[in-house]
DNA sequence: AGCACGCCGACT
DNA sequence: GTCGGCGTGCTC
């Protein structure tokens, strides 16, 4: 017999299948994971077909050498979904193998841990002499149980355990522990379902893919739950992904309360180790529901009755950096090979999904409520340029600064929030109009008033804080733009009593701080939380009754067509934030474009209608959903390489304008907008296609690159951010 | 990826 | 004369 095996090695010139002879004494089975004699070394490898013919010259084939399981690692889904992501994103089939395990599998460096426990024989009839008090107390103890062996030993000795396990009174066992991150049980809390909840949870049950649009607050996290209850009910499981910034201790403790053992919570803080004990219990099938980010959708779960995608509009459900692909479509792939609904949850979801609503090739389900009956807090929009005509040209409108006046004398709480991160987005020489750059990255370095350095946001990079322009010399060294320390500063100045709190990228690194700041937030009053992104998910603070979005354009103007999809995104998001409970809400967005479409839906909170706007400027413009981006991204330590490479690559994509003529709306070659990163020159192609034969032209496209290069090209579908 | 083979410059 | 540079090609 023969086999199929894929090296598990992450280059271009060894993804394709090898054969290897397999010895008879190995039971081998298809997903395993072997070793073999590769060229002079010994390497691990994937069995993906076991046949019994060979196609390469038969003498010259090795055979395996052993099994590094003794079960199938990779199931027979996966195998299926890595020629369909392998076909669909042009990716590596290691790669994609790869993010079917624990990382920390493949290195085999983690120890199981092994526990050791003493408990009682069965049957044992006890007779002990009155001298041995400790033996009398140590059955009594196990008696209730077993106890862990090291307990015992510290709390007795070792004698008395000795001589009762040489009477046969007691027995040692031992046992794999898995290191279960710990997370505070939040009780079985059940909420009534309203009817369109329970209108909801009934429809969800054919094999199809459904598009849950509930406004903030609309109690989508309850149908989930009920979702889940019913699929494991069924004798089925499930997989629950929501953006990892949503992954909150609450959110966590709610499933774990409601679900118990039954839930893998996969999320960044878990360790190597932990990491790898949650797919196990996947894997075995001990856990049935995996709840995670992105890589949870290949959870090593078989038997999915339901997958769900929280915050589908997401952009975290991109991947952007090696294997990259779309979670929708790996989740798309799942449901269907498993035959069950897949839920896409959002208040404001993605263009490309409502269209599919819309044509009817998914189904809507709308939740137009909130839960709690409450109506959303009105959007105040303030025009930043009528504000600078006025003679005001801080970070703060008077309209704002009159609302935070109200909070604080009202001993209530408001959020601010800003589109960006760090202190500010660059250092720059006033004299001579330096700007401090990483050498590595070529991006500008920004600013940490924390530790007074300089970091490139890119690679990590860290310089020490200049003092001077090394180009001129002068002491006139300036940071450029507003970031959330200077608005903690300013406020702090407005209202020098009042409690300001941030959360940021910077101030949230360590483990748990996310959770402290929010803690200290919720019992302090009157205060302030200034923050980015992740004060917009989630929590809910009774008392917070403004919203303030100082800076609503940051997001609009940049050179990706769905900008104005993500802010309005944004700005529902952040709005929800504001009087979620008895109290009634404000929000005030300033914006230097108060007329900008996005700003009048966003503030009606009418997804509807920028919806309706918004499918049009695309088809018009023949964007997505009505076109498709490719981007081919080449990079290279050698600058002069990867433009020659380009450039071939270019002329023969090129030839396809005559074979497609206008189905090809866009093509051209360029720099990287970041020109390099660690140390690597990018350049990238650039083609956007019509729909009709855009799969065919990527087809050839793909070919094109694979002739022509050796070296690793990576593609993207419809990009999120073009750097 | 890693390792061998192979064809051109300066050196114990 | 040889040691060694890394371009090209191969690994079942």
């Amino acid at each position: 017999m023969f086999a199929e095996i894929i090296i598990d090695q992450d280059a271009k010139a060894l993804d394709r299948v090898f054969e290897y002879i397999i010895p008879d004494y190995l039971n081998l089975s298809v997903g395993m994971r072997v070793y073999i004699p590769f060229g002079k070394r010994i390497m691990q490898g994937y069995v993906i077909k076991i046949k019994d013919n060979c196609n390469y010259d038969r003498s010259k084939l090795k055979e395996i050498i052993s099994k590094i399981e003794d079960f199938s690692a990779i199931k027979k889904e996966m195998l299926e979904l890595m020629q369909f992501m392998a076909e669909k994103n042009h990716l590596k089939l290691a790669s994609i193998l790869r993010l079917f395990l624990p990382a920390e599998m493949r290195e085999g460096k983690v120890k199981e841990l092994f526990k050791t426990f003493y408990s009682l024989v069965n049957g044992a009839e006890i007779k002990l002499s009155k001298a041995a008090k400790k033996q009398e107390e140590i059955v009594n103890l196990l008696s209730g149980g077993r106890v862990a062996a090291v307990e015992l030993a510290e709390k007795y000795g070792y004698a008395p355990l000795k001589a009762l396990r040489e009477k046969g009174y007691i027995k040692k066992e031992v046992e794999e522990v898995k290191r279960s991150p710990f997370v505070i049980l939040n009780g079985d809390k059940r909420v009534e379902l309203n009817d369109c909840q329970k209108k909801a949870i009934e429809t969800i049950i054919e094999d199809k893919t459904y598009l849950l649009h509930g406004v903030t607050g609309s109690g989508k996290t309850e149908i989930y739950m009920n979702l889940i209850e019913r699929t494991l009910e069924n004798g089925k499981n499930a997989i629950m992904l929501v953006p990892e910034i949503s992954l909150t201790p609450q959110i966590m403790s709610n499933f774990k309360g409601r679900f118990g053992e039954a839930v893998a919570l996969l999320h960044s803080g878990l360790s190597a180790g932990e990491r790898f004990d949650e797919w196990k219990r996947l894997f075995s099938g001990e856990a049935k529901i995996a709840i995670g980010a992105r890589s949870a959708i290949f959870a090593p779960l078989e038997n999915l009755g339901m997958i769900i995608i929280d915050e589908e509009h997401e952009s975290s459900y991109i991947s952007e950096s090696n294997p990259r692909y779309d979670t929708h479509d790996v989740a798309e792939f799942r449901a269907r090979y498993n035959s069950c609904p897949l839920v896409l949850g959002s208040a404001t979801p993605s263009i490309e999904n409502y269209q599919r609503a819309v044509d009817g090739e998914i189904q809507l389900i709308e939740l137009p409520v909130r839960a709690n009956g409450k109506a959303m807090p009105p959007v105040q929009i303030v025009d930043m340029m009528e504000e600078l005509r006025r003679g005001n040209s801080g970070i703060f409108s008077n309209q704002l600064i009159a609302d935070l006046y109200n909070v604080v004398s009202n001993k209530k709480q408001a959020m601010i929030f800003i589109n960006r991160r760090g202190f500010s987005s660059f250092m720059k020489c006033k004299e001579c109009g330096y700007i401090a750059k990483c050498s590595d990255c070529d991006v500008s370095l920004v600013y940490h008033k924390e530790d007074n350095r300089l970091k490139c946001h890119y690679c990590g990079k860290q310089y020490k804080y200049l003092a001077r322009c090394p180009s001129c010399h002068s002491e006139h060294v300036k940071y450029g733009a507003v970031g959330t320390q200077q608005i903690v500063a300013k406020l702090q100045e407005l209202f020098p009593n009042v409690k300001i709190l941030r959360m940021d990228n910077d101030t949230t690194s360590t483990k748990n701080a996310h959770q402290k700041i929010l803690n200290e937030f919720k019992v302090t009053k009157p205060s302030i939380l200034v923050g980015t992104q992740m004060i917009a998910k989630g929590h809910d603070f009774e008392d917070v009754i403004l919203v303030g979005i100082v800076d609503a354009d940051q997001s609009l103007y940049q050179s990706d067509y769905r900008s104005t999809e993500k802010t309005f995104q944004l700005i529902t998001q952040v709005a929800g934030r504001a009087g979620r409970s008895v109290n009634d809400g404000k929000v005030v967005l300033q914006t230097y474009s108060p007329r900008h479409y996005v700003y009048k839906f966003a503030s009606n909170y009418d997804y509807k209608g920028f919806y309706r706007k918004e499918i049009n400027i695309r088809q018009t413009a023949q964007f997505p959903p009505y076109s498709r981006i490719l981007r081919i991204l080449f990079s290279d330590f050698d600058e002069n390489h990867v433009r020659e490479l380009l450039k071939m690559c270019y002329t023969d994509i090129e030839k396809l304008r005559q074979v497609y003529k206008s189905d090809i709306i866009y093509l051209d070659a360029m720099k990287s907008p970041i020109k390099r990163i660690q140390d690597k020159y990018r350049y990238q192609i650039m083609a956007r296609f019509k729909l009709e034969n855009a799969d065919k032209i990527e087809k050839e496209i793909f070919d094109i690159v694979d002739r022509t290069t050796k070296n690793s090209v990576f593609f993207e579908i419809n990009p999120q951010n073009l750097s």
